[in-house]
DNA sequence: AACGTTTTGGATAGCGCTATCTTAGCTGCC
DNA sequence: GGCAGCTAAGATAGCGCTATCCAAAACGTT
């Protein structure tokens, strides 16, 4: 079965061997030119490109990982698919990634510490190149999980509001700024009782809380009844519960901002049901700018959140780091923009 | 910080010999014991985990990877993540995966021959355990690299029309009678003109369509004028555009199948934006029961498939192929079922 | 009893790479 | 000219497992 070439590995596969018998140098010298590492001469460079193309030959990822102690897998930890924020976030960074040469490793944590701490885990064993992660609030265990593997990481989405020298790498916005930006443009449309609807309750919508609360305090308006939280997952459904729920509070509520669009949408579509006119009545303000939230009736107000330039700034960070590159600021803040449309 | 035994691999990791040592075996006997390879002496196996246990020994993947060459990786193929619809198959799908022990390499396609083509390369380089693969289409390329490969590999979502003895392993349902089944459904409710929309265009869609073109060939109604097939991506938008185009037309049309629920929800939105009334002057289903699809007005009819069902199908039938048990039938048909609302 | 046949545990030899050390070939500099 | 001080290429030795072959023991068979 053996053709002309000595290729006598029982694999069958083109091995950094076979690379080096043609280009007539070292295996390792094959090794250090395909990764670009210290100086070879240009032209065994040039020969072992041509060597390795003419066999097509494809590094081993196992091979690799095993001796080097690092994969070329990223490990991506984000909370949930069924938001489409996440999945702009990861498709970006996915993109990004690829283009790197990296894998990358999907975990969902449903919002679950231990989920998270356990996928984390399993995706170590990896010994993934880096990790990107969702959030900065993770529990002892992960922080110490992260801190042990010593495996380069940029948090995605939230700003620490504090920091310092250990400040962890992040990229994404100030979801407090936001909120409270949102919550001015209602104040500045003239409505006096604004009420906040959270769903799930992750750290990010308690930010936008918090930025709600500090807009209405400025104006001496904050009353804690107009905080409607609750952790059940966000859903049109439970939008529109939440919307008829808010619509019977007496002294009456003029404005409601809702954690996320697909909240606000179901209150849209409730609205239209019982026949209250938005923004009349009620005005309704979102968030993320999710699909479908420009077809709405009324459209809905929102913020629009660089979710996919999230991901892909956070991943160029990421390979940057990996590769040894000096990061000059480890905070990158991308902003947001409100979308004013006819809901408010 | 190590006791009593000499461990000295240069990394620190408990290696699969630290627990031979401890219990008293080759590490031969270790990895047979700990894989429940081969019949090992129960004793032994009982030592084996009480000594793995103790080291908190975890083995190395990548090791395992090259010494094997098969990974515990498991690639999956998807089009989109912006469809909540194999957003639900891939959790259902990862969830089974990860409690077999697999790691999931997910690799987004974008409908994209060529990128599916150059994704499933990647994945193949990981020597994946084996491949979930949406659709049964997918261009000679591809079908080579999988054939090639010999890795285990089941079909999501479409079941073939014809089974012959090379029949590859399928979970899904038949879209061709779904299509058919809402359209006998908007028949029976006296539509006579009834058109197709469909977006995207993938071969789930032409399914339906043909099992749309058959019920009305069926009762005589066919007619080529109500196919309007558009191959952007599906979206709400793009449904209150098709919905306008399709209003317009001559002779009315009394009903239209959207492909999907994304575009019938726009279209729900856009009539009324219009002030068309649904079901009155015009019928609207959907496909697929996606969120939302109950809390549009008039809520949408629509057919409910069942993604999460063939996810955790499909992943439970590719484990079994990996661990060579014997499939006694290629194909699992989940059916779907019509769910009835106010849009018809 | 002598011989195959089947267990069961271990020794050996890699899988395909890279980390690390070594050596040969060049500087430069008193 | 000889030696430190560099660089570029190679030799060597694993990384942490499993495939494969082997030998000993256990079993069955004529």
């Amino acid at each position: 079965m053996r053709p002309t070439l000595q290729r006598q590995r029982s694999t069958g596969r083109v091995t950094l061997s076979d690379v080096a018998r043609i280009a007539g140098v070292s295996p390792i010298t094959v090794s250090r030119a395909l990764r670009g590492e210290r100086s070879v001469d240009p032209a065994l460079v040039e020969r072992v490109n041509l060597a390795s193309a003419q066999l097509g030959y494809v590094p081993d990822p196992a091979a690799r990982a095993l001796a080097s102690h690092r994969s070329n897998h990223v490990g991506i930890l984000i909370p949930l698919l069924s938001n489409a924020l996440f999945v702009d976030l990861l498709e970006a960074a996915q993109r990004t990634l690829r283009a790197g040469g990296f894998q990358t490793l999907i975990g969902v944590t449903h919002y679950d510490d231990a989920q998270e701490q356990q996928l984390l885990r399993e995706q170590l064993l990896h010994r993934p190149a880096g990790l990107l992660i969702t959030g900065l609030d993770h529990n002892a265990a992960t922080r110490a999980l992260m801190a042990q593997s010593q495996v380069p990481c940029v948090h995605m989405m939230d700003l620490p509001s504090i920091t310092d020298a250990n400040t962890p790498y992040c990229v994404g916005f100030r979801q407090t700024d936001a909120g409270a930006a949102l919550t001015r443009l209602l104040l500045a449309g003239g409505r006096r009782r604004i009420a906040f609807a959270g769903a799930q309750l992750d750290p990010r919508v308690m930010q936008r809380l918090y930025g709600w609360r500090l807009a209405l305090q400025e104006h001496g308006l904050y009353d804690p009844g107009l905080e409607w939280l609750n952790p059940a997952a966000s859903s049109l459904a439970l939008g529109g519960v939440m919307f008829e729920q808010i619509l019977r509070q007496d002294p009456p509520v003029d404005a409601i901002f809702f954690c996320n669009d697909d909240l606000a949408q179901g209150a849209l579509l409730a609205a239209l049901r019982l026949g209250i006119p938005v923004p009349q009545r009620m005005a309704i303000a979102g968030f993320n700018d999710l699909t479908g939230s420009d077809q709405m009736l009324p459209t809905l107000t929102t913020v629009r959140t660089p979710r996919a330039k999230i991901g892909e700034a956070a991943a160029t960070m990421l390979v940057s780091l990996i590769r040894g590159e000096v990061q000059t600021l480890p905070l990158v803040d991308l902003g947001f923009e409100i979308v004013q449309r006819d809901s408010t």
